[in-house]
RNA sequence: CGGGGCGUAGCGCAGCCUGGUAGCGCACCACAAUGGGGUUGUGGGGGUCGGAGGUUCAAAUCCUCUCGCCCCGACCA
């Protein structure tokens, strides 16, 4: 491609709305500009990579014998309805209505789609198992975009949708899926790990997320340092500790604690670390049918983290998980949120099994500005029951009992979940066994972030100077830099040369020819992140050379000319 | 949705407090010089100051409403 025919929209200044590194690249590099809040267009730079992104998604389902098709972005309200969903989801689906006042929504997934489409194209066993994707345009109000196209509004997906006999025939899919993924992630470039996930709203059982390992993530995934296990925080498992609880070595003391709320402030103040002080927090409760009832508290170690999914699994929680009110707390309890503890509060109590063990610990007395000192389990009150509650922390043992965890951030670009038959069932999508009877199928789901990888990938892969694409992805393989195009003939010649020479071979070269200053196409390609550049100058071509740089390198390589062909194709087979 | 902040040229900003008819840098156009790391000079084009209403002889500036955007927050592929 040539510059002078290209828009190469760069810019200097660094937007001020961009938070982290990938979007103001993106923006400076000129590969997306934005319209709305979270919404974006690509600019032709930017749809290049993503276009490069997606070939290799669809070369791999294809390959892994996955077939893909196209399902509309609008969809019909009644599907969902079917599914339960019109109600479930909330204010994150963006519905709107026909010329008739029919209701539709703009699709934020495509289950209820594939569902329908299934249950009346696939009649026999012998169909199956079938795994259908797409790539698509989605639509996800989020109560909150950031951060440019990681979290956009609308954005690119690549979703699947397998359909089975039985759950048997739905792991294997699953396998191939997840060693699938494996290959696309390697394909593009990116250093990723596969982690234990939870299956969030969308339902089912089994589900692994990949995550793109960088600083600015908004997943924390924890990691063995020995074995394979590797998991989302919110899933990831804390073993109950293996020492007993300590004999009570105190008396169980009233002290006034006054305008000491939390727990740092209360450890400060009473000098006792956080992991001697137990927090109470107050939850909304459930009944049997799962209606919002009552308050439950809830006991964990001072210096450990609430687990939302873990608190929210156990029976008489709402689901979603709420903490109660401040005033509803007040009412119930006589107290505010910094003094509740749980020495004769009359609510249902569990208490992490971090929590269970400590002896003589602080907690707060069901009274402002007042805390116990001293406190013991089935001394001074009954022990609760004991679960599991808290976030993994750095340095607790591994689940499988190898080694301990580390944590790390990531950024999630690829999701795949055993759903069961939670849609199939819901919206009757049989076929026929081979006993002739109708059959309700089970499905897998597998989603792939297109654009976040995109984003995704420049979090991973930059430096000061601008963007580092993997190879596979980068606009342009190759910088064909010409300097003084216009006033040296030999110049343009070798440049003219080269350019055909290269695109010849399948090598996805810009070649400069803006008639602009060294230093501007130096900027802009290092800014664009294309991996190799050759210069093409009066100096080197008097000794019969180009100069070759590697956009991770700071050195420039003099090459003969007639090597140059060889050489460059010795560095991208390299890469 | 709650809390905070910001809307002045394509981008980054000043001007607003103390009303007097809009400015700087980058980008853009023309010409010239320069020509291997965002070069220099001269001359240009471009703004209903987010929108509506109000106060005033006079509003970017003061007041009210409204829209948009950004940041923080606890249920987000």
């Amino acid at each position: 491609m040539r510059a002078s025919q290209t828009l190469i929209s760069t810019l200097k200044e660094t937007p001020t709305d961009a938070e982290i590194i990938s979007h103001q690249l993106m923006l400076r590099a000129g590969l997306i500009r934005k319209l709305a809040s979270g919404l974006y267009t690509w600019l032709p730079l930017g749809l290049k990579v993503l276009r490069k992104v997606e070939r290799i998604i669809r070369e791999e389902m294809d390959r892994s014998g996955a077939q893909e098709l196209l399902m509309p972005a609008v969809q019909p309200a009644e599907l969902w309805q079917e599914s339960g969903r019109w109600q479930a989801m909330g204010a994150e689906m963006l519905r709107l209505k026909d010329r008739h006042q029919r209701e539709f929504c703009i699709g934020p997934t495509h289950e209820e789609i594939i569902t329908d489409l299934c249950r009346t194209e696939l009649r026999s066993y012998k169909q199956l198992p079938v795994n259908f994707y797409q790539i698509q345009t989605k639509f996800r109000d989020e109560r909150r975009p950031r951060f440019g196209v990681m979290r956009a509004r609308e954005f690119i997906m690549k979703d699947a949708y397998s359909f089975h006999i039985n759950q048997e025939s739905l792991e294997e899919t699953y396998a191939v899926m997840h060693r699938t993924y494996c290959r696309i992630f390697d394909r593009l470039g990116l250093e990723y790990r596969p982690v234990l996930a939870d299956t969030g709203a969308i339902g089912g059982s089994g589900s692994h997320e990949f995550h793109v390992l960088a600083e600015s993530g908004e997943d924390a995934i924890a990691f063995s340092t020995v074995s394979s296990y590797a998991a989302n925080i919110e899933k990831a498992e804390s073993l109950p500790p293996q020492q007993p609880r300590p004999q009570p070595g105190a008396a169980m003391v009233r002290v006034a604690t006054p305008q000491q709320r939390t727990i740092s402030e209360v450890s400060q103040f009473l000098e006792t670390p956080p992991q001697q002080i137990l927090k109470t927090l107050v939850v909304n409760g459930a009944d049997e049918e799962g209606n919002e009832s009552g308050l439950v508290a809830l006991v964990l170690r001072g210096d450990h983290e609430l687990n939302l999914l873990k608190a929210q699994q156990l029976n008489g929680i709402f689901s979603p998980l709420t903490l109660a009110a401040d005033e509803t707390i007040e009412a119930a309890i006589g107290c505010s949120i910094g003094s509740i503890g749980p020495v004769g509060l009359k609510l249902p109590l569990f208490v992490d099994h971090d929590a269970a063990v400590v002896a003589d610990f602080v907690c707060g007395a069901n009274s402002d500005g007042e805390h116990l000192q001293g406190v013991n389990w089935e001394r001074d009150l009954p022990l609760p029951t004991i679960t599991s509650l808290r976030n993994v922390v750095e340095g607790d043992p591994s689940p499988d009992g190898e080694g301990v965890l580390t944590i790390k951030r990531g950024i999630e670009v690829g999701h795949i979940f055993q759903l069961g038959d939670k849609y199939s069932q819901a919206m009757n999508a049989t076929v026929l066994d081979e006993n002739g009877r109708a059959q309700v199928m089970t499905m897998g789901c597998y989603g792939i972030g297109v654009s976040r990888i995109v984003a995704a990938a420049i979090e991973q892969n930059h430096d000061e100077r601008g963007i580092l694409w993997p190879t596979a992805i980068a606009p342009f393989q190759l910088a064909l830099l010409p300097m003084n195009l216009n006033r040296s003939a030999a110049v343009e010649e070798m440049t003219e040369r080269l350019y055909r020479q290269l695109s010849d071979m399948g090598i996805d070269t810009i070649v400069d020819d803006r008639n602009e200053r060294a230093g501007i196409m130096f900027a802009d390609m290092e800014l664009l992140g294309i991996p190799h550049r050759i210069v093409i100058g009066d100096r080197g071509l008097k000794n019969g050379t180009l100069e070759y740089r590697n956009r991770q390198e700071s050195e420039n390589q003099d090459i003969a000319v007639d090597e140059i062909i060889s050489f460059i194709q010795q560095q991208l087979a390299l890469a």
